[in-house]
DNA sequence: AGTTGTGTTGAAGA
DNA sequence: ATCTTCAACACAAC
């Protein structure tokens, strides 16, 4: 489930890691998952077959010999800034994850070497993309469901995608002051859980946090925004500000397959307040964490705390 | 054993 | 226009 806190440890550890390095080679066993810039943006299937070749062929000329320069992150994405002017923009969605390692390649089948946590545990195993690295390393993307996506192309290019301009600002940016968050999340959504969770209006924030956040908020899921008080929209600013740098200071949250790029999982897990953590007993009072379905997703909150009024 | 639930997000349907 | 549902895919848990 990677979220803002889950990405920005990704790109923290490519920054750390990996600065300087050329890659060398490119291996996938799912072309579908990744495109060059310029090929056509339509979702491909099974059956387009030849043309994740053709993308794959040419993802492979664009990539090969550059040399990782830096790692940024936007809302969810995260960027991989090359030579060459070039720029790798990578989306987990639900399952992704990086990870930095030793892999041995045989007739197609994946085996890691080395370190120790991305050979022991099993939700590493899910290899479908391995970037060959200048120091014999490698950057790998395990991804169960194969939803995660890679695109290449020109920086220019790149960050005039619609996944990067349809987005708005960063929930952890300067300039998402509290007077423009008050303002853009109480048009949005039908309720306060879905307002969280668009990312043309705040970038970042996934269903972990969006229920931490109004727990700590102390405001109900279902909330119609256009309702919240400014001494509620006070509390969930700060709310939102103090749980997610607390996330990205404790490396994020691996109640799923979420893995740092050691393979390591977040310490954000131990400390969740309500996620996924129905019918245990609030924090604050007690009284047993409900889940509820909001817009088709799980919210977790308690019915004590958060009164809908 | 079949159904339900999982992080994302866009496209399609109402 | 706005909101809800579904789909992409795989697996664990009931």
């Amino acid at each position: 489930m990677p979220e803002l806190p889950e990405v920005q440890t990704v790109v923290d550890d490519i920054n750390r890691e990996l600065k300087g390095l050329r890659i060398v080679s490119v291996w996938t066993d799912t072309p579908k998952q990744i495109r060059d810039v310029n090929a056509p943006s339509k979702r491909l299937t099974d059956r387009d077959f030849t043309e994740a070749e053709k993308n794959l062929a040419r993802f492979v000329k664009d990539v090969e010999q550059c040399v990782i320069q830096r790692a940024t992150r936007r809302g969810k994405n995260i960027l991989i800034h090359l030579s060459k002017g070039k720029t790798m923009l990578i989306h987990l969605k639900m399952t992704g994850h990086l990870l930095i390692g030793k892999w041995a390649i045989v007739v197609g089948v994946v085996k890691p070497l080395e370190p120790a946590a991305i050979v022991s545990d099993p939700y590493n195993q899910y290899i479908h993309l391995v970037l060959g690295l200048s120091d014999a390393r490698q950057l790998a993307l395990s991804d169960v469901r194969k939803f995660a996506k890679v695109i290449l192309g020109d920086s220019a290019k790149v960050e005039k995608l619609p996944d990067i301009t349809n987005l708005g600002p960063d929930a952890l940016s300067a300039e998402l002051t509290k007077k423009a968050f008050s303002e853009h999340i109480k048009k949005a959504g039908p309720t306060i859980k879905q307002a969280l969770l668009k990312p043309e209006v705040i970038s970042g924030i996934g269903n972990i946090y969006s229920d931490d956040i109004l727990y700590q908020a102390k405001i109900h899921p279902l909330r119609k925004p256009a309702t919240l008080t400014n001494l509620e929209l006070r509390r969930l600013y700060q709310s939102m500000r103090v749980v997610l740098a607390k996330a990205v200071s404790l490396r994020g949250t691996s109640t799923s397959d979420f893995r740092d790029t050691a393979g390591k999982e977040g310490g954000y897990t131990a400390h969740r307040l309500v996620y996924q953590r129905n019918n245990h007993p609030c924090q604050r009072c007690a009284v047993k964490i409900k889940r509820i379905t909001v817009g088709g997703r799980s919210a977790h909150f308690c019915p004590q705390c958060q009164p809908l009024k």
